[in-house]
DNA sequence: CTGAAAGCGCTAACAA
DNA sequence: TTGTTAGCGCTTTCAG
């Protein structure tokens, strides 16, 4: 009746084997494999387990026995919380999540991309990398840590399975079908390009030196449909760069291009967060869209279907299903692939339109 | 120069150890506390585990050895990737994470919460329960697990500390105004009531043995406004219960609801998900929304802004931050203090307008 | 069907 | 500054 928890110490199953007078193999297999010992025994065991306040066997303890984690890991290039605000990593963990869920893997969220100890000590089977930035240490960390890994929209693959979006292809869709509007001048609100973090124009070395894969290569994307126009990028182009990836962020970001003296006519945003603020820009500025301003965002998350945002579109969630994927592939001993390209496409909506023909003289 | 790795098994911090005829501990020591052994020494371990192909300590033993396991966990009411398709769920895992971010703690995120193996066995330090359906054998689970629990929006507390919403009130509030603005018929659009779920018109049955506390509390709080009006219940209002929270099913109820005989003139969908799907559904039928159909949600996802939805702002990302800082502080041996109830406010946009007076006879 | 033995790999006192 | 000791709590052959 009493249950007797004597000592100060939790129970452990080598309690619950001593007090029953039975082996610690035995009650381990009452919890782990029932068929392996009579119904009469086990239940005794877990009546006497209870009575003793034994909770059942200990995840930890388990774990290192086993050799395994049951979880794979995530890094993310930012903080934690911002994964969740941010609707284009949402979407990518639910691909990821609809991968492992089957495996019936836990997903280990690490708490920020600047602690390599989290990462060192984490208890996973694998993970998951996330747009690191190229050489920080967390990266660096998770490549020694001697599990497979996925590498996701990283520049340098370290001869890791790895899955890429045709980046380059889907800027330089955007940047066309503007030029096709008769768009001839242009404001690029970039993604960071390079870690750490800074707010303004990018000078060449920021370029040659970035940090991050997506907006490298939609960079290029843009210049290389707008050089085949003819047009010379200095002339045609302003590029600022975001510290974040926020509406907030494009709303600054784009009224400074927007208020200056040489307005573009067109703004191409790198993700569909720096084009909701670009939109709010503009209604402040008091400027139509798309009468007065096209606007072209990336990623097209939910939001940007409900705000009419012409974007572009990659699979996101497919990218992370795919990440999973190639995880567990390897996971279950498979030689994985060669790395994947998953493919962007433009998708035309209501904020992009023929550049109006403005009188020069009044 | 080569790296000996003669033996098929990785190795480990023994190895280390012996290869230099220094004590484990010692080896230890290099990696967990740099000031507690001389830098050179320190410097030859660290080559000599580079050489012997040793990884660092292993995160499995050393959760053991330490008895913590560095992330807490999260238990949620549907597949793991269905959360982050729920707008409301990737704000509370925000708040969540911006809670158990700062204590260097990871996320642990359960792939489902119909295996309470998973809860058994997963390496936390505690959980956070968010949502299961009361009685669940996950919940059991976790609450058998000697761990400590915050529970969020549950109907049973079990003496843990917990987070609430005044999702009664809200649901008030979103009924008065409906009221207010001359509404007299009013569909609503329910999420799950019970587990196992159904769509359908629940019974009062089913109402009684509900498993989810928002849905009931939220039930109450149309009840109560409505039937304060003087409206019977069962004449003013029909209940349609979804089997899954999103645009998709909210569009099928709305339709249904809306094409049948006693069409209302006014919707209270119990999440933005279904009321989204309303407004599809609305469009469709040719409704005019609000001149024809008022709607109100529930939750203020960010979305609903995007959208005009006049809706019930619950503070979402507070919640999950409390219930984070709930946990941490019973991690950290305070004694947490009551349960909080955090509150509701309408927000009233562009979805609900005065009831439009229809000529009896044409 | 049950038990004995042998660690999984590490860390934290404490001792030297 | 370094080493010794003693497990953390469990699982898994393998014998009986």
């Amino acid at each position: 009746m009493s249950s007797a928890k004597l000592p100060g110490r939790r129970a452990t199953l080598k309690d619950v084997a001593a007090a029953l007078g039975v082996s610690p193999a035995t009650v381990s297999n009452a919890y782990n494999r029932p068929d392996q010992l009579s119904p009469a025994l086990r239940e005794r065991i877990l009546i006497a387990a209870r009575e003793l306040g034994y909770l059942g066997p200990d995840p930890l303890a388990r774990n290192l026995r086993r050799g395994q984690a049951g979880a794979i890991g995530v890094v993310y290039a930012d903080r934690l919380s911002y994964a969740f605000a941010d609707p284009a990593a949402a979407l990518f963990l639910q691909g990821v999540a609809s991968a492992t869920e089957q495996a019936g893997l836990s997903l280990l969220l690490l708490p920020t991309p600047d602690s390599p100890d989290t990462v060192t000590s984490a208890a996973v089977d694998g993970f998951v990398i996330y747009c690191l930035p190229e050489g920080s240490s967390s990266l660096q960390a998770a490549l020694s840590r001697g599990v497979p890994c996925v590498l996701v929209d990283q520049l340098v693959s370290y001869g890791q399975p790895a899955v890429y979006i045709d980046d380059e292809g889907g800027a330089h869709q955007a940047a066309q079908h503007l030029l096709d509007l008769g768009h001839r001048t242009f404001g690029i609100l970039s993604l960071e390009l390079q870690f750490p973090r800074r707010r303004g124009r990018p000078c060449t070395d920021r370029e040659a030196g970035a940090s991050f894969r997506p907006p490298l290569e939609r960079l290029s994307g843009y210049r290389r449909a707008i050089e085949s126009a003819g047009l010379r990028w200095e002339e045609a182009v302003q590029v600022l760069e975001a510290n974040e990836n926020s509406p907030e962020e494009g709303e600054t970001l784009a009224r400074e291009l927007l208020s200056g003296e040489r307005a573009p006519t067109a703004l191409l945003a790198m993700s569909d967060q720096l084009a909701l603020g670009a939109l709010r820009a503009a209604a402040n500025l008091g400027l139509r869209v798309p009468e007065d301003l096209s606007i072209v965002g990336y990623d097209d998350v939910p939001s940007a279907g409900a705000l009419n945002l012409t974007t572009v579109h990659q699979p996101t969630v497919r990218k992370g299903r795919l990440a999973g994927e190639l995880l567990l592939a390897q996971l279950a001993g498979e030689t994985p692939a060669a790395p994947e390209l998953l493919p962007t496409e433009l998708v035309v909506r209501g904020t992009t339109a023929p550049r109006r023909t403005v009188p020069t003289h009044p």
